[in-house]
DNA sequence: TGAAATTGAGTGATTGCTCACTTATAAAAT
DNA sequence: ATTTTATAAGTGAGCAATCACTCAATTTCA
């Protein structure tokens, strides 16, 4: 790695780490430069502000993030087994890199707003892989963005409980509870 | 209504309204004054600090809905009936002040960790719930925490995406469907 | 008339960002 | 090899702007 790109990575952990322990709001450039060893100039080399640096640490999780759905989730046949390679691939990716992912989660209020129209979107791919299962009569139909909505936020909030702290281990270790759960959900009876 | 219970009326309903619109760290003492038609230093006559201000108004809805809650599921028998009655009990809460519900929804990260030890808790109601319901064997037994949170997920996943405009219409509209999925959820089967 | 409520200019502290300058690294010239 | 030149990387004092909060003066109203 040159020194440029090291420089500019340690920024972007020491942001990260700040921003996820005390908010970006609250977070003060100085504070940054500090927590990676440069000046507080140094930063806008890298960064045309502090908030695109915010943001560019958003979308380059939210962006892996699809694209790495995407792709675990085509060579799988049916629902049943999409949404397993769909839940494991999301916690792989946080369990991966857990700060990274805590930040993405907490901050995606402030940051959604501004992904790039047809960029690559998790929630998108989620709701395409749903809306397939209707067509083909796997799963009632209903409203795709509702039924969606319930689906993931079985898995989501269970990780956002463990960046509360509520419960420990890693987010992998309940796949299987998570993908039945979700399934659960989508296959809902209609009375 | 007195007139100083009105101004303080105004002045929380117009902070609450650029809190969820702007963010809380983003909005201004200058900005809440002005939507609420009194200058700045009125504010401080009934707030000591602009975060308390935001403080109150999470922690009044807060500690309201876990009351309303744990009211709500009292006389149900079963945790089938109890799931339903928290859920309506949830949604309608939600609809009847929706920019007060958006704003707990949306904060939830910053203030959860200031809420008092032992204050009312719209969680630990749903998590005593399903522990009862595991030890009386109405569903198996597993880490409450974890499927509280999934099962949680189920209707504040939706009550996000409808924060973020992604489907329109009352969230009571669904109780039906978010019950059964959290039912659905809590009795997976284990293997 | 006196207490309560309201006002808004003023204050001190903070913050994101700039920029003139230094240091490190590499390339070119002698 | 050594010196010169060029470029990239890093620095940190300082600036302009903002913001939460104060308080002496004023208005409201019982």
């Amino acid at each position: 790695m040159g020194k440029a790109e090291d420089t500019k990575a340690r920024l972007e952990r020491a942001a990260l780490t700040l921003f996820v322990a005390r908010g970006v709001a609250e977070t003060t450039t100085k504070e940054i430069a500090m927590a990676a060893s440069v000046a507080e100039g140094t930063i806008y080399r890298y960064f045309p502000s502090k908030e695109q640096l915010a943001l560019d640490l958003f979308l380059h999780h939210h962006q892996g993030l699809a694209e790495a759905l995407a792709e675990a989730q085509r060579p799988a046949k049916g629902l049943r087994a999409k949404i397993e390679t769909i839940v494991r691939c999301y916690c792989e990716w946080a369990d991966r890199d857990w700060t990274l992912f805590a930040y993405h989660l907490l901050n995606q209020h402030s940051f959604l707003i501004q992904v790039p129209d047809g960029a690559p979107n998790p929630v998108t791919v989620v709701r395409d892989v749903i809306s397939q299962a209707m067509k083909a009569g796997e799963i009632p139909r209903r409203n795709v963005d509702l039924v969606a909505a319930s689906a993931i936020g079985v898995v989501m909030q269970a990780a956002t409980y463990k960046v509360y702290g509520r419960f420990t281990g890693a987010l992998s270790d309940h796949v299987r509870f998570f993908a039945d759960a979700a399934w659960a959900v989508l296959a809902v009876k209609e009375k």
